[in-house]
DNA sequence: AATAAAATCCGAACATCATTCGGAAAAAGA
DNA sequence: TCTTTTTCCGAATGATGTTCGGATTTTATT
């Protein structure tokens, strides 16, 4: 039985990770098209077929670079300024999100095009979101707004719908940003106006 | 010279629509991954090689169904009932958006993912804007609005910036509906609470 | 009607891809 | 030192997009 921490173990994560690094510079590089088994290997002097040794397959491995990518948004989100005040503090986790989409355009598009397809067994809404990593920090930037008194939940909009609200409009500026709009110069200001709006929509309920 | 209208024109014309007829049947029935030459042209009683007598290749053909996926996008929108008072109408158009994406959803992801990686030169945004009819009709939307006195341009927040936040906010609930949420019930009362909140916001500014 | 040109369509081939398999070599354990 | 396990790979398989040479059909010209 090999230790989890043995020369051997540590070896086998460290090619898994230069895997992993490897698949996400050629997908930053030159685009998720240009993502194969191949490309990988030749970039870690390995050949395809020993990628198989580490990976179940090329889904496994976009898997894992999407499950990365996932947690990076959280940190993104979570770097946000948190001595903001309440609206402040929801508004640039906003433009954080829409600034970790713009800064991984082909990752970021591989998300929200490869992991839903993977999902395996449907459960409540809720239950769903609550699992979210990045939507509970937008949720809990929600909460301190309704702390502050600057939202007030109803019982047909309550903090959940709020906080869903928020993520459909970032996530809809993040996604036009990275296909429709990314031969554009990114406007932050622009997104920050919107979010704004959405805010003082949110605040007028 | 063949004269756009006579019977061989027209006998080509009708296999290009075959084409992607079953372009597009492959992608509703079995998702964009089922989509190959060969699955294309076993379909129309056709050789993989005599495809490419109708279309330059797999690309061109992904390209003239997601031109007409746009089409009928903006169709869908267009389809609002003009009588709805204005407030109304806008947030029906944005509900239709998201109507059209939840009862297309591969291809709506297709046409997300796909046609922007094909965008030529980058030109001013507004210029962008305006040649998308689909996102004209929001535009027209919003005016309504305007002129009805339901919303109220600013120096930093024109008519322009208003469609945006709107195609923001639907475009963003239509993508999360294809993917994270594709395994959960559609709530379109939920998505018309939303587009309410974020109109609530633009009449505030 | 006959002939030539253009269009249509396809089998086969090529290059590339994901993945598997049998096996050689290296590392680890007894 | 020997055995077992792990690592890694060449070659193969099946699938894909695309091209090419050529057969057949359709259209135009004589």
């Amino acid at each position: 039985m090999i230790d989890a921490s043995s020369p051997r173990t540590r070896r086998h994560q460290r090619t898994q990770q230069a895997i992993l690094d490897a698949a996400r510079e050629i997908i930053s590089r030159e685009g998720v098209a240009a993502l194969s088994m191949r490309a990988i290997a030749e970039r870690i002097d390995y050949s395809p077929a020993g990628l198989y040794e580490y990976y179940g397959g090329k889904d496994e491995i976009i898997a894992a670079v999407c499950d990365d990518a996932f947690d990076q948004l959280t940190q993104a989100l979570r770097s946000t300024d948190p001595t903001l005040p309440p609206a402040d503090y929801l508004r640039e986790c906003g433009v954080n999100y829409v600034r970790f989409a713009l800064e991984n355009t082909d990752a970021f598009l591989l998300m929200f095009t490869n992991a839903p397809l993977a999902a395996p067994h449907p459960m409540p809404v809720e239950a769903m979101l609550r699992q979210s990593p990045a939507f509970m920090v937008l949720y809990d930037a929600v909460q301190r707004c309704v702390e502050a008194g600057i939202f007030t939940p109803r019982p047909d909009y309550d903090v959940l719908a709020m906080a869903v609200t928020c993520w459909q409009m970032v996530h809809g500026m993040a996604m036009l940003a990275v296909t429709i709009m990314r031969n554009q110069p990114p406007n932050l200001g622009a997104y920050r106006r919107s979010l704004e709006v959405l805010q003082a929509g949110i605040a007028a309920q």
